[in-house]
DNA sequence: CTGTTAGCGCCTTCAT
DNA sequence: ATGAAGGCGCTAACAG
């Protein structure tokens, strides 16, 4: 039932059906009173894909993430969400399931249904991003720099949280590191990378580099690597490993802080709950997504400073880091 | 630049680059790569909208949740897109916040622009969501009979999960429990209610209800209220809410489980690494979403056989629950 | 194998 | 205040 039906039911034009339905300018009340019994009787439900055409907009934006699994993710996709529905806005997600071609067909593809797209934690390098981001443009990114400075981004400042977090393991005593580093695409994990270098460069510490990856199981068989080390803390890519680790510390026996000390990345809720609650850097997830949601309705409005906002994150000492016993 | 500008340029017709962009039955392999060259030079993308209106279709569901927050409803979201993804469809998320209205209202609107919805742990009532189910189908349910029996659904067998979960209690020893109510509204919660009312009658045991909700703070705080009961063992509507129960308990120095046992529902990550660990009844979040994916896929196709798939929880014993000491 | 024609369902000037 | 007409961008018969 189409507004065809409508328009020929109530004998009127379709125009008008439009206008009631949309309650645009003036009609008359009888005629849109009637309009509007017709629409009922016929249980009429205009079309948005119809609508959409003939508007140019689909009130609709997609947020591409890495992993859905991941309770970061989670919470930017609900501050994205809860903010666009504000403003009228309907999201599509999709994961991209840590792959790179994936990510990039994901964006392209679905930016022909929907009106900007929401980058989260990229994998894509350098180049090939920066096509990406112009080719589905207007479009924001999270957790990265756009590179281009042509798009907004809402990043986490990973170098000060590392550095925040090293001067707490240093003041504990610790002076040889571990880092369990995540997927080697992942923006973020670079720049811990590097900030550890730097800082091993600069002061009275050794940092050894474990490949690890992002998941909790990743962080729970790092421990066959991370035992022949010398380590007495360890870093970790984020929240999940650390806690996937800290289960694989109380299998074994290894005692936390006393031991060995581990802090993680994220301040994930599960954080404040782990045997013992896990030392973390901690941002606002939600508050990223809204944040980000609005960078890009700027950038869709053509108001935008192209800025990339930097979150600080903030250090949460709990008992996964201590001073050795 | 549209299909026209294309055709235009290429010297063909609409119809021809349509073919070659969907790459259909026979074309001149040299036209086609002519028109394949001239799409590259003027960076044509074709409109998903005004393909969605000429096919009648938009290959996207919607996923509608009572809160993202939620890891559950994030891993079912996740196992819903993923499954998805497999068969090209896209999917757009909802966030309804728990309000019945806006639960109601997003899904009839997001309907005109997908195919078909997808509606997780609804808080409507019975006639309500009938209704709902009706307008908006084809559709499925997730986390609750369809009541109608007219839509496919894929539930928990809360029931047996809590009479699982009573008896591990009872074999410990317990007599005296609490449970933790969640939103009025979750069909789940009422499901559980009753069952530890039958439960109560039939057997040795008595079971005091205290509202709480859904959040880790409304399990954080509801200690206020249950400090002032008997009991020896306390159930909680899900996993959060025990954690933030185990939280305060450990704030205020009580021993679980010597002086309570705290027992969740779901199973989500979280809950194995709370200190102590959570017992807790758990099932595949992910696999529930793919289930629910598989069955709405049938009553898209008019396959469907309308049968409710109900997940059999496991008990997951563990730190939390034991005999008063 | 390719072009022509006619919609998909809605919105929006432009007249009346 | 209402209707007529054209167009949004694409696809799908039907001819040729």
């Amino acid at each position: 039932v189409t507004i065809t039906d409508v328009a020929a039911a109530a004998g009127v034009s379709r125009a008008t059906v439009s206008r009631v339905v949309n309650n645009l300018q003036t009609v008359d009340p009888a005629i849109a009173e009637k309009v509007q019994r017709v629409i009922a009787e016929l249980d009429y439900k205009p079309s948005g894909t119809a609508r959409s055409l003939s508007l140019g907009i689909t009130q609709t934006v997609a947020m591409i993430v890495p992993n859905l699994g991941n309770p970061v993710f989670q919470q930017v996709l609900r501050g994205v969400t809860i903010a666009a529905a504000r403003d009228g806005f309907r999201v599509l997600v999709a994961d991209s399931q840590e792959d790179i071609e994936n990510e990039e067909s994901i964006a392209r593809d679905v930016r022909r249904y929907c009106d900007a797209v929401i980058l989260c934690s990229p994998r894509l390098d350098g180049d090939r991003l920066v096509d990406l981001l112009h080719a589905v443009s207007p479009a924001a990114v999270i957790n990265r720099s756009s590179q281009s400075g042509t798009v907004p981004a809402v990043t986490v400042d990973y170098a000060g949280g590392v550095r925040e977090l090293v001067d707490h393991l240093l003041g504990l005593g610790h002076r040889r590191f571990a880092y369990l580093a995540g997927p080697p695409r992942s923006a973020s994990n670079v720049q811990r990378i590097e900030t550890l270098q730097r800082l091993a460069a600069e002061r009275d510490l050794t940092v050894e580099f474990i490949p690890c990856g992002h998941t909790m199981d990743d962080g729970f068989r790092a421990w066959d690597d991370l035992q022949t080390r010398a380590a007495t803390a360890v870093l970790t890519f984020n929240d999940i490993v650390a806690l996937g680790l800290l289960g694989r510390l109380a299998e074994e026996g290894v005692p936390v802080p006393e031991r060995l000390s581990v802090a993680g990345f994220d301040g994930i809720q599960a954080s404040r709950f782990s045997s013992p609650p896990l030392t973390t850097m901690a941002f606002d997830h939600v508050a990223m997504g809204e944040s980000a949601w609005a960078a890009l309705r700027e950038e869709m409005t053509g108001t935008s400073r192209h800025g990339d906002l930097i979150i600080p994150p903030v250090l949460v000492p709990r008992r996964s880091t201590g001073s050795m016993s």
